[in-house]
DNA sequence: ATGTGC
């Protein structure tokens, strides 16, 4: 079986540091050496790697933290709330025009139009939401490893478990990875202003402060990935229904193994929350997955929230632009169209810099934590244009 | 990641 449920050696016995991997699963050396030193934080208590582990700045990406009494903001990170929202559209598959899609989408990067401004007011007022500060990027996808892409069911693993979830295969599906855009990252500096990347003792007052705000960012990017789905299916006229929303990036009050403490989630999908998509890079499978609930306590609630970067960002261009020229990264070989304005972000997320998200599927597999339903294949990704001055 | 920064 691998390396899979491999116990690393912790700082102290009180610290349990777990990697979910099998062996076909490579996993950098220094995103398991910031596991281990996030481990040594005050008041940790298990830390756990997804397979998609890797290198962030100080801090690994697809990661749980559990501590107690204490929460680390800076483990989070500036993208507070972000996730994956998945929906089945009215779009039959076999009606879809490539080109035709890929021109309605041409002015969806605007700031949403006065005709969303009820949709926005309600979404707002359902929410609880009261910041107006970032009105303004509502309903975009914004940058980075950010996207909405149009996908097929490839191919149904479990039939049961796909009838249950009433999916059907003649649909398109729109999967939309966004998260709190502005309003996260200026949560997160003004702690890191106050704090630099101490944590927060569960008494003082200021621990309540970043909580509520970071609850309402939360719900921030659950409202923006609700009205990106509805404006990208307005534009390609069709209507759909949210099959699942979930956050990757959040700290929760949770109790593991009798203690009562908080779960920071890092790049790391929930597990006792439903249904949940592990997307592939733009040019391989996405997976949609029913956590098994028995399990789940493994690896701390938490799956991989995608394929995980094998290339860090900024080397791609360099080790890709023999190789490729950017107008070959706009298709990809499942066939599917790519659209993207940024050439750096092209390169940067290109399907080479990430791994097989196969390999991350079967290390879930291996550890018992999944049952796959469904593979789905990209029709059509879109990114960032860039910048409008650009 | 960022209504990015020189």
């Amino acid at each position: 079986m691998g390396n899979s449920h491999d116990q690393l050696p912790a700082p102290n016995d009180t610290v349990d540091i777990r990697l979910i991997s099998s062996e076909s699963n490579w996993i950098e050396g220094a995103a398991i050496q910031q596991l281990q030193k996030t481990a040594e934080l005050n008041g940790m208590r298990a830390v756990a790697g997804m397979p998609d582990l890797h290198p962030g700045r100080g801090y690994p990406i697809g990661a749980a933290f559990f501590s107690v009494g204490k929460i680390y903001p800076a483990l989070v990170g500036n993208d507070i709330g972000c996730g994956m929202s998945f929906w089945q559209t009215t779009l039959k598959l076999s009606k879809l025009k490539l080109d035709k899609l890929a021109k309605s989408l041409s002015d969806i990067e605007q700031p949403l139009s006065e005709d969303w401004d009820e949709e926005v007011r309600d979404g707002k007022i359902g929410k609880n939401i009261l910041n107006d500060e970032f009105d303004r990027s509502l309903g975009t996808i914004g940058g980075g490893n950010h996207f909405a892409e149009f996908q097929a069911i490839d191919r149904i693993e479990n039939q049961a478990l796909f009838e249950e979830a009433e999916l059907n295969k003649n649909f398109t599906y729109l999967l939309v990875h966004s998260g709190s855009r502005g309003l996260g990252q200026s949560i997160l500096s003004e702690h890191v202003t106050q704090h630099n990347h101490n944590g927060l003792q569960e008494s003082c007052d200021d621990f309540s402060a970043y909580m509520a705000k970071h609850d309402e960012a939360v719900r921030w990017a659950e409202l923006n990935r609700e009205l990106i789905a509805r404006r990208f299916m307005q534009a390609v006229r069709c209507e759909g229904r949210p099959i699942l929303d979930v956050n990757h990036n959040l700290v929760s009050p949770v109790e593991v193994s009798g203690s009562t403490g908080w779960l920071h989630r890092k790049g790391a999908t929930p597990s006792d929350n439903g249904l949940v998509i592990i997307p592939g890079s733009r040019g391989d499978y996405s997976y949609l997955v029913k956590p098994v609930e028995e399990t789940a306590h493994r690896s701390l609630f938490s799956l991989a929230h995608g394929a995980g970067r094998k290339w860090a960002r900024g080397d791609c261009k360099a080790r890709l632009d023999k190789r490729f020229s950017s107008e070959d990264l706009l298709r990809t070989k499942l066939g599917s169209r790519v659209i993207c304005g940024d050439k750096e972000l092209l390169y940067d997320e290109a399907p080479e810099a990430y791994k097989r998200c196969d390999d991350i599927i079967q290390s879930l597999i291996d550890e018992g934590l999944i049952e796959v339903v469904a593979r789905l294949r990209p029709v059509l990704t879109f990114k960032t244009q860039g910048r409008c001055d650009k």
